[in-house]
DNA sequence: CCCTGTGAATTTGTTCACAGCT
DNA sequence: AGCTGTGAACAAATTCACAGGG
């Protein structure tokens, strides 16, 4: 599976899939591609595009078919394979991630919490225990963990990443408001409230930019 | 200023901004472009074209004045005027997010919350009302609000949304699991968390990828 | 018909390369 | 020398337009 694939095109697979989800969870079985485009909010000939990334083809007269899409994005983004996260961070954000992924998305898990407070250490929240951020790099090696959401305040963001990193971790997601600096080959992924405020606020304005 | 500027660059101009912001806490007054570059992991070059688009010129000797920049920036991003924010659920990620905001960025501030749940509503939170979510488009006429955060369980996050739009929201952050659909000129910046996490996850299993 | 798949064209975004300045 | 500003080249992403098929 060399085919290069975009940042994008992932993002607009992972939504597709998760409105097909829906779609079979409802009864439906087969759907056009500007059907999914409408719910994605995506043009019709994106979402062909995207779909032909995966491998996956459909029928001319019956459009394509939600479970055979599923498998072949299943396997194209590999979701089978169980993968835990770590969580470092335990504020109300990092409570509120706990609890979005408790007990959903099996493959996708938080196993481990981490904090600097020793109000937080020791404890179980949402079924995940929370460990001392000291003990970093130990559980993450025991718990066989590769990903991790960082939300952590901005300060000691990069001294945290760096330790993620020499733990193992090779994708992170980060909350913090601070551009990381970490080796090639760890993907980051921004996830920055600030920056999206002042952007909806910035085109909030201009009447019907679309940009 | 009519001039067309991409969501891309509105975003990092944000981020050029924080970080000018530090640096002058820090005291610094000059940088060059591949200082702020590396800073905000950005090339040399995209940092000067972002810069021309919002009309500042630095001088080739000392680079870029920092108080002139920021200057600049706010000029062009409107960050003078307030603008009030409502926020929609007051769950896990309502709180972290009214924590987030509570007394910093006076100019983009969150001045209503509103929440289905009984228990929650009446009471003061951060420094913000709570209200019942039956009164929000009142609310949000009283009170002036144009811009909005989503944070509602996906099955009522559209319906939600149709009745911030109705009561005159021009844009928001929807961090709810769907994909809204809602009137051209309403601006939605969508910050996914479960699709972030997959990204993630199919991107750091393939070493060295630079997608 | 109205669908899918896909070359071709277009638009958008980024980097290269260098002129001009001090 | 080392910087900025920017045309030109390049790369990426998206849309157009249409062939092919039941």
């Amino acid at each position: 599976m060399a085919m290069r694939i975009s940042e994008r095109t992932v993002e607009r697979l992972c939504v597709y899939r998760r409105i097909l989800f829906r779609l079979q969870r409802e009864g439906q079985t087969h759907l056009y591609s500007h059907q999914l485009g409408k719910l994605a909010r995506v043009s019709a000939e994106q979402v062909r595009r995207d779909l032909m990334a995966v491998g996956y083809t459909g029928s001319a007269q019956r459009g394509y078919e939600i479970e055979a899409i599923l498998a072949s994005l299943a396997a194209f983004l590999d979701v089978e394979r169980v993968q835990n996260v770590a969580l470092v961070g335990v504020g109300n954000l990092g409570r509120a991630l706990l609890h979005h992924f408790k007990g959903r998305r099996p493959t996708l898990r938080i196993v481990a919490a981490f904090d600097a407070d020793p109000e937080k250490t020791g404890r179980v929240i949402d079924g995940c225990r929370c460990h001392d951020v000291g003990e970093l790099e130990t559980v993450l090696r025991e718990q066989d963990v590769h990903l991790a959401f960082l939300a952590v305040p901005p300060e000691v963001a990069q001294a945290v990443a760096d330790r993620l990193v020499a733990g193992g971790v090779r994708g992170l997601v980060n909350f913090a408001a601070v551009r990381l600096s970490l080796p090639a080959g760890v993907f980051v992924e921004e996830m920055d409230i600030s920056v999206a405020l002042e952007k909806v606020a910035f085109y909030a304005g201009r009447g019907s930019e679309a940009p």
